[in-house]
DNA sequence: ACGGGTGTGACA
DNA sequence: TTGTCACAC
């Protein structure tokens, strides 16, 4: 659950900005002949007409919904226009949607941080764009406000009945006498409706939104008038907008959080949540979620827009259903190929396009073993060090599930059987990559171990392999029974699951500890990869410079900037910095704030690279010390004398205090160690280095308190049953 | 034995 | 750190 902050700082203007039916706008803008006429998109056509995944508004006036079949659809609307999903490698392929996201992206992006929350939807945080266009040129200095920005819905307004709206709405935007953040979230709704415009002049997609003080509010505000129309929710609307709202409309509160909360504490509307104090949430859910419930309940939620535009993962994947479930090991060789391709391409297109590269190959598969009543085991996931180039990834990708499927028919008692049907079958398939890290650029950039070589994918994109083949090389877990495998011939023979038979052993009994450099090189695929470069000594002539080690270039040097912190200052991470600031003091506090933080960075650099192996050691020291459970986002623990942070003291606070009250000592402890975090101003991270300015964003969010569920809830036992029981 | 394919985040 | 789970679209 989100950490909640006070409401002191929801002087924020964001907003939500969500695509109508896009999967359908996308079709209908490949093909206009649509437009305007009720379209749904769906997916494998073969079985019942296929499943419906969009569904434009003109077919659910008829009503058409997801989760129908094609054919259900076609009952109950005739005309309705059925178009496929497109299809690569025998599976869906989501690709057009996803770059069709992508334009969206690009567009919404330019008015201030943004957040791509998923394909279709856009989290904006327009607090400054807002508070610029106020101080310059506040709505009631315009002559005319844009009429898609008077279309807005503004909650709580009276538009009497059967009198012109926009007047009422023109008339709410541009008032001068009105409370300052209605007058932001004025100029917060003029933002908008230009930048749903662009979008349209652009993409020609259409998109709704929601312009409120925090996400959760834009986020419900988005929904309540679609398609192609914006809602705003000033501050006096906040207790109406959520006192008869069903808490199963809420975000995250959709699933069985939302349903316990009904049946175990009789919660049907948000406003029924008030009754309950802070602490009693706590004792039931937990203290993280306790508070964050308590806070929603007063429209309350902290949440910061996270600057991310670009996925944190890729994964590929495929169902495989009922009677289609995969039964011999060469399906399941085969469509884990097919899958692997497509991450393959993705992670190329990652690469070239974005210069990210990805670290972590994770494999997950659902099974079901016949007959037994044990059946309902799962198959475990497994992950491994990500290498790029498709082959390997396929290699990898394989000897996962195969490890996966030791496990899973291990805790099969009966013996499997036969060649061909062993009483299991496999339902769902996926591959996925994560822990994707830019390659850094810049001064402090990686191309300094690359003297005279070009990095970058286009036109050569030899000297990239290469690079990518050392982050590979030099994983962290890469050092633990992995790359001593030599997995080059086709894995059609398989030894019926009897594990010790297997080549590759997974499970951490110590095999194949030595690593060989030259095979792994050597093996480098592919087909994303051009072939020449894999066979040349360039590979060589780098490899020395390799740390031998645990960790990639990548890493190292994403965390070299903050290695060079003073331990003073490094302390930032701990602290909970307070964003109620005004707007006032924003101003002030800027100059000094950028002062302070650009000072953090005064010691990066350029000529870093020649210390890297002391930094590696220290890198590599201070994870191991550091891995005790309260490390903070983004893997910054890396100052030596970090023992001197009085940890156990900030467990116990916030082990034993609820929300607020912790929130206030945690303040208070701050100011005891005497370091002036409250001082450093969120916006000037804006004027950092694009590529560590998320990091910085991690370091100064407030931080989770771990979860103490206290004993003897019924309600806590329903959700960490295995724990608490 | 799933709406299907992806994605994020909490937690142990 | 990995693996599992919940949740969302």
């Amino acid at each position: 659950m989100p950490v909640a902050k006070p409401e002191s700082s929801d002087a924020r203007i964001i907003a939500h900005v969500d695509m109508d039916c896009f999967y359908v706008q996308v079709e209908q803008r490949k093909q206009p002949d649509l437009r305007g006429l009720p379209t749904a998109v769906v997916q494998y056509n073969s079985w019942k007409g296929g499943a419906l995944i969009a569904v434009s508004y003109e077919a659910r006036k008829y009503g058409v919904k997801r989760s129908m079949r094609g054919d259900e659809a076609k009952k109950v609307c005739p005309p309705i226009q059925l178009v496929q999903v497109p299809v690569a490698r025998d599976k869906a392929d989501l690709n057009t949607y996803r770059n069709a996201g992508s334009e969206v992206v690009s567009v919404l992006a330019r008015k201030g941080r943004c957040e791509r929350a998923s394909i279709d939807e856009v989290y904006l945080d327009l607090t400054e764009a807002a508070e610029t266009m106020l101080a310059e040129t506040p709505p009631e200095s315009l002559e005319v406000i844009d009429e898609e920005a008077v279309k807005s819905h503004i909650l709580g307004l009276n538009t009497e009945e059967g009198s012109d709206a926009k007047e009422f709405v023109r008339e709410w935007l541009r008032r001068s006498d009105g409370d300052h953040r209605d007058k932001l979230l004025a100029c917060g709704a003029i933002i908008v409706a230009e930048l749903r415009m662009q979008v349209l002049r652009e993409t020609e997609f259409t998109c709704s939104a929601g312009i409120a003080h925090n996400k959760m509010l834009a986020k419900l505000a988005s929904a309540i008038n679609k398609p192609a129309q914006q809602t705003v929710v000033p501050l006096s609307s906040v207790k109406g907008l959520l006192e008869s709202l069903p808490i199963k409309k809420m975000k995250q509160l959709g699933g069985k959080l939302g349903s316990s909360l009904q049946s175990d504490l009789g919660v049907n509307t948000v406003g029924e949540l008030l009754q309950f104090s802070e602490e009693k949430l706590q004792e039931c859910y937990g203290i993280n979620t306790g508070t964050w419930l308590w806070n929603i309940a007063r429209g309350v939620s902290g949440e910061e827009v996270q600057g991310r535009i670009l996925p944190k993962s890729h994964g590929s994947g495929k169902t495989f259903p009922g009677p289609r479930a995969l039964k011999t090991i060469a399906a399941v060789q085969h469509w884990l190929n097919k899958l692997c391709e497509e991450l393959s391409e993705r992670l190329c297109l990652d690469l070239d396009q974005n210069k990210r590269i990805a670290h972590t190959l994770t494999l997950h598969a659902r099974a079901y073993k016949s007959g037994d009543s044990d059946s309902c085991t799962k198959f475990p996931s497994k992950s491994c060090p990500l290498r790029y180039g498709t082959v390997k990834i396929q290699e990898d990708a394989w000897n996962l599930f195969q490890a996966g499927l030791r496990e899973y028919v291990g805790s099969y008692k009966s013996k499997t059987q036969g060649s061909q049907y062993n009483g299991w079958g496999i339902t769902s398939l996926s591959v996925s990559a994560s822990k994707i890290v830019a390659i850094p650029s810049g001064t402090s950039s990686i191309t300094k171990y690359f003297p005279g070589q070009n990095l970058y994918c286009s036109p050569s994109k030899q000297s990239q392999d290469n690079f990518i083949q050392d982050a590979a090389l030099s994983s962290p877990s890469g050092s633990e029974s992995y790359s001593g495998l030599n997995l080059t011939e086709p894995q059609i023979e398989f030894p019926e699951f009897s594990g010790e038979k297997n080549k590759f052993n997974y499970a951490g009994t110590s095999q194949g500890q030595q690593r060989d450099k030259e095979n792994t090189w050597k093996d480098q695929d592919p087909s994303c990869l051009s072939p020449q470069h894999t066979q040349n000594g360039v590979a060589h002539e780098i490899s020395p410079l390799l740390p031998s080690g645990g960790e990639s270039y990548l890493e190292m040097n994403g965390n070299e900037q903050q290695r060079e912190f003073s331990g003073e200052e490094s302390r930032i991470k701990y602290s909970t910095i307070s964003l109620d600031r005004t707007v006032q003091k924003r101003k002030t506090s800027k100059d000094k704030g950028t002062v302070s933080i650009l000072k953090f960075f005064k010691n990066c650099d350029p000529s870093w690279p020649s210390k890297k192996q002391e930094h590696i050691e220290a890198i590599r020291d201070v994870k191991a010390a550091s891995s005790d459970g309260f490390q903070s986002t983004g893997s910054v623990c890396l100052e030596p004398n970090q023992d001197e942070l009085p940890k156990e003291r900030l467990l116990e606070e916030t082990g034993t205090n609820t929300g607020r009250s912790s929130l206030a000592r945690i303040e208070q402890e701050r100011e005891a160690w005497g370091y002036k975090t409250d001082e450093i101003d969120p916006s000037v991270v804006d004027e950092l280095p694009p590529e560590i300015q998320e990091e910085v964003r991690a370091w100064l969010r407030p931080h989770k308190r771990p979860n103490v569920v206290k004993r003897g809830s019924s309600i806590a036992h329903y959700f960490f049953p295995a724990k608490n029981r």
